[in-house]
DNA sequence: GTGAAAGCGCTAACAA
DNA sequence: TTGTTAGCGCTTTCAC
């Protein structure tokens, strides 16, 4: 354990020829520790790296570390970055850091990372390719060792398979495309539609709807698919959704949730809505065409994101693990990195129903206005 | 313009003497570039800098950069960083990644560092102390020019103090507090809380109570002073809040409001909370105790968060230009990191009023059930 | 187990 | 205007 405490104040004892001139008090280097010590540098370096520390006798080792502790060394990561050429550093693309699910999956990524010591340089996408290419450039500049990217559409592939190609390790996190075979750790969305799906079957709902998230991001049509095969699987009909949103955002939802009502007569009593933002939307649009949810029409989002429990209705959805994507996605890339691993990973990890009052049975009994619940405990926010 | 495309196919011509070995394509450095344009290195470098382009012939620098951009050379910022003491990275800390205020914050402050080609090396505190210092030691190690730091709390002055002394620019940006000397950007707070007093008065209240965030984070304080002065401007009593939340949720909002209603006769009928999660919480307390908002009881919150216009009832809250903020902390570091500037700025930007469906007249109209809104454009959540 | 020496890729004096 | 030279702080051969 090599803590090297805070440089406050208290005067530097034992500078050998040292004299305290009023010089800026400069930085102190491996050289510096070194002469103090009287040990070559490279001992020193040695000493401080816990993979070459068995190369030193235990004796000077252990001088060593004292002296950089007393003198407050600490080591020059761009000059170690340099030389050894790692940066230490991940990138991690993500399409909005406004997305409450992108911020745990962040945090999974950075606490998963700083216990190797590596740190996470994080950009943001909002879901354009100029930007992405933009990222890239950036990361690939600054030299990371490795990216994790949580932005990824079809329509984005080929860069990130030139990327790939270039010898950077790649992992893909919560959103992935079938056309690039990378590593990649997601949420099992599939499942996720599944368990959408036999939760408004198991209320008796048969006549059922999807409120589409965008076509060409893997992560929605998983949920279409897994949704559609539980009401194939239950014997019903399963069309195609017809509609997609643009984005998956509260007009979208709302726009499409409006299209479903117009073409579909009896209207479904059961809509899915691909996330909780389109969720939120759907049920506006229900608002306005005169039907309540759940008495007259069950929603059921997906991500779990704040304040869907205090919403009005609070919000049935389903939730993902996402910080343990992170996690892992994390590991995944570090063992490209470090090691030889040349297994192309592939995890998806298990959601859950988040059971709240935006489904209730069918024909359903009345909306009792909830008093409201505290439950799940949220971050502070300022 | 220096546009070094992709480094897709394609042979790479005109190389002297370079036989075609099958070894790994190495990538491209400052000297290949100067080899293959018949240069000195330091010429390429001089051509390449938009600072010491000048110093160059424009024939040569021509011809550089064309041969440069043939060979996709790529800066090798690591290097570069090492050689000029310059990591071209400034250190963002942060509360909290899930909160969308700073999402915004960090939106605003990397927008305009990447117009410098600096990027933001962002992390989180979680208001903790011990990762507070983890979080400078990761930034001081890694040679970020400068800090700006929305983590501030008065408990973290000394180690704010401690780093500014080091000689790195250090910029508070919408949290601040009194004990630090340092630039800060920030919203007006003070004049926030005038605004939600302004606007709870308009309406005719005059039984006015505050659920108070954290007494030690100078944004909640502000808004205090704020809203009292505006209370006694209007010649009304303006006592100190007794509870302080010990964080700015919607659980600590409900247990203050729960005081509140227990503690005065008759009940207020204005409350503003210091952010919307807090008045999320004392809207639901009201509820527990029978009174309904804004029928009985007013209630204002603070930041407009995302999804506050979909709560019921939509939420009247105040909106502060937080992206603006990070725009000018970003401007106000670079300066510092650049520049001979030692002007300690201190820019407070005002904050406007957004009045929805949970504020309304004393002894209030009936409260009808909005056909939702559309209003503000959101970003686009998975 | 320790020291000597070279150098990662780039930039910034200083010369010419 | 261009070239020469030195070196940022560290790690890593290679000797001893």
């Amino acid at each position: 354990m090599t803590t090297l405490g805070p440089a406050s104040g208290g005067s530097v004892r034992g500078g050998a020829r040292e004299a305290d001139r009023d010089e800026i008090p400069r930085t102190v280097t491996l050289k510096d520790v070194a002469r103090e010590a009287e040990v070559h540098p490279s001992t020193v370096s040695r000493s401080l790296d816990p993979f070459q520390a068995s190369r030193v006798s235990s004796a000077t080792r252990e001088r060593v570390l004292k002296v950089a502790q007393r003198m407050h060394y600490r080591p020059d990561l761009m000059a170690s970055s340099f030389r050894r050429q790692r940066s230490l550093t991940i990138g991690v693309i993500i399409p909005d850091f406004g997305n409450p699910i992108y911020a745990e999956l962040v945090r999974g990524i950075s606490l998963q990372l700083e216990r190797d010591g590596y740190a996470a340089l994080i950009v943001e996408t909002r879901d354009d390719l100029d930007r992405l290419q933009a990222a890239l450039t950036t990361l690939e500049s600054r030299k990371v060792d490795g990216i994790i990217t949580a932005a990824t559409r079809e329509r984005d592939a080929r860069y990130l398979r030139r990327v790939a190609r270039s010898g950077l390790p790649v992992v893909m996190a919560v959103r992935w495309v079938r056309s690039v075979n990378l590593p990649r750790v997601t949420n099992d969305d599939l499942r996720g539609g599944t368990l959408a799906a036999e939760h408004l079957l198991s209320l008796g709902h048969t006549r059922l709807a999807q409120v589409h998230g965008p076509e060409d991001i893997e992560t929605f049509r998983e949920r279409c698919d897994g949704f559609r095969h539980a009401l194939v699987h239950a014997g019903l009909n399963a069309p195609e959704p017809a509609d997609h949103g643009e984005a998956p955002t509260v007009d979208e939802g709302r726009r499409i949730m409006r299209t479903i009502l117009a073409s579909r007569r009896p209207h479904p009593t059961g809509i899915f809505a691909h996330n909780d933002l389109m969720a939120i939307g759907a049920i506006e649009a229900l608002g306005e065409a005169g039907l309540r949810c759940p008495e007259d029409v069950s929603v059921i989002g997906y991500n779990d994101i704040p304040l869907t429990e205090h919403l009005d209705p609070p919000l049935s959805t389903i939730r993902m693990p996402t910080r343990e994507v992170g996690r892992i996605a994390a590991q995944t890339v570090l063992a490209a990195v470090q090691g030889t691993e040349e297994t192309a990973t592939s995890i998806a990890l298990q959601p859950t129903l988040v059971p709240r009052a935006s489904t209730a049975p069918v024909g359903g009994r009345q909306y009792k206005r909830p008093g409201r619940r505290t439950s799940i405990k949220r971050s502070a926010h300022e």
